[in-house]
DNA sequence: CGACGCTTTGACACAACTCAACAACCGTGG
DNA sequence: CCACGGTTGTTGAGTTGTGTCAAAGCGTCG
């Protein structure tokens, strides 16, 4: 496990939301007993396929796409440890969009019964959870904005600026230092624009000390430009300001 | 009333996806029974605020979006009649985008407690509830998927292609011919693209004979063609084939 | 009738894409 | 240890889709 401590990293983001009793951390470890380790590579869930299961990714980054008949993709998520993926496929008869592992990942499926069990034993771990898909939600709705209406350059400042926070969030950035195993046509399929076009941006953010990606490590040098750069607005990540 | 029948478009939507009770088919009626006039242009939630209200759209249309510090906007999507508007940012401590009716229109807001205690008294009810928002989360990833990866004739082509796929469902259009007051700023917000070059596509879809917008009016006249020019799966819209 | 909201068109600018080539880096196996 | 191939990153030149600016056409409503 990259985190080192003995809480999960789904717990440590959800007592951002509102605090947990020592029976609801137990639970939430329980859960997350079953883990299974998956390649880098590894699709696990298809689009169109009725899989019906939710993970809860414990180690490792992974993505949610949906591909188009033209042979290209769109990326809408970057789930990290702590994360749960699928929890609304599981309502909806087949995936809407397919998921796969970046890296070497560890996760726990989940199945809906046992979600359904502890959401009426334990009401305000399920707020808690509930609180999380929201959370997942808005991120979804915040990237349309990026790709809609924010200029290339804006977009990317916008994504990193997030993946930052969020990170933070789950202790695995050293506020504005953290790995990042993306590489350029992954970033490319994710905010929209082609892979040589992204090289472009990240060598402007780089010459105007703004943010450096070297071998897998970002490093935002100019915390408050860069957020003005990209108008970005965190509200939607932590609810506790 | 536009919909000339006894029954909510709600009610209408929802049994697409599971058959409903009499005694459920009461409650939801209930649940609408309170209703609010607005006027076209009227905002009703505004981004940041913690309004925690939501409402049941009955008759209109709106749009729910954010707006950009650089004075431009992202429509996020078009609540029609039998939607739902803001049941996550009750969740949320605060609103995550605003919402504004586009024409003259009519809701039932619902507050967050009667909401929960239907999800208690019928589960399936709830179910089903869960389950339309569930659509609205796959329309809004829909969404992204064009505005990120499909050319400006495709997404706009997709774009109606969806509304009329849910304003049949609903019994507000014809097969391929339905009413729609979204004005060619609107549609730009809503596909990221400027209105002028909406204005050019439109066009485009004119000459091809795939589409016509005229005051108001859509019509379809290649429902085939146009379906393979956008890509259109259309299966996360009705979960019953 | 004039005013207003919306649509349409043309000319031009520019952001982002494509194609093509090359350079750096990485893990692997000899 | 080095040589190798594959993956990823970098750069330039030319193209194109979409944006911007400016102006005119239309319908509708007061």
């Amino acid at each position: 496990m990259a985190n080192g401590h003995f809480e999960s990293l789904l717990a440590k983001k959800l007592v951002t939301f509102v605090p947990l009793t020592t029976q609801e951390r137990r639970c939430l470890t329980e859960l997350q007993s079953k883990t299974v380790r998956v390649k880098r590579g590894k699709q696990l869930v298809k689009e169109g396929q009725g899989g019906h299961r939710a993970f809860i990714l414990q180690d490792g980054w992974a993505c949610s796409y949906k591909d188009l008949p033209n042979g290209s993709r769109q990326i809408i998520s970057f789930p990290i440890a702590g994360d749960c993926v699928g929890l609304r496929s599981v309502l909806l008869r087949t995936a809407d969009h397919s998921f796969e592992a970046l890296t070497d990942a560890v996760v726990s499926p989940v199945d809906g019964s046992q979600m359904l069990r502890t959401f009426s034993d334990f009401p305000r771990l399920g707020a808690a959870i509930l609180w999380a898909t929201s959370r997942d939600e808005a991120m979804v709705v915040e990237h349309l904005v990026s790709v809609g209406r924010r200029s290339a350059i804006e977009r990317t400042a916008h994504f990193f600026m997030e993946l930052a926070e969020r990170l933070n969030l789950i202790g695995l950035a050293n506020g504005t230092e953290f790995d990042c195993p993306l590489n350029q046509y992954v970033l490319a399929d994710a905010l929209g624009l082609s892979a040589i076009h992204i090289n472009r941006v990240l060598r402007q953010l780089r010459e105007r000390d703004l943010l450096t990606v070297q071998r897998g490590t970002v490093t935002i040098h100019d915390l408050n430009e860069l957020r003005k750069l990209a108008g970005f607005q965190g509200g939607y990540l932590n609810s506790r300001d």
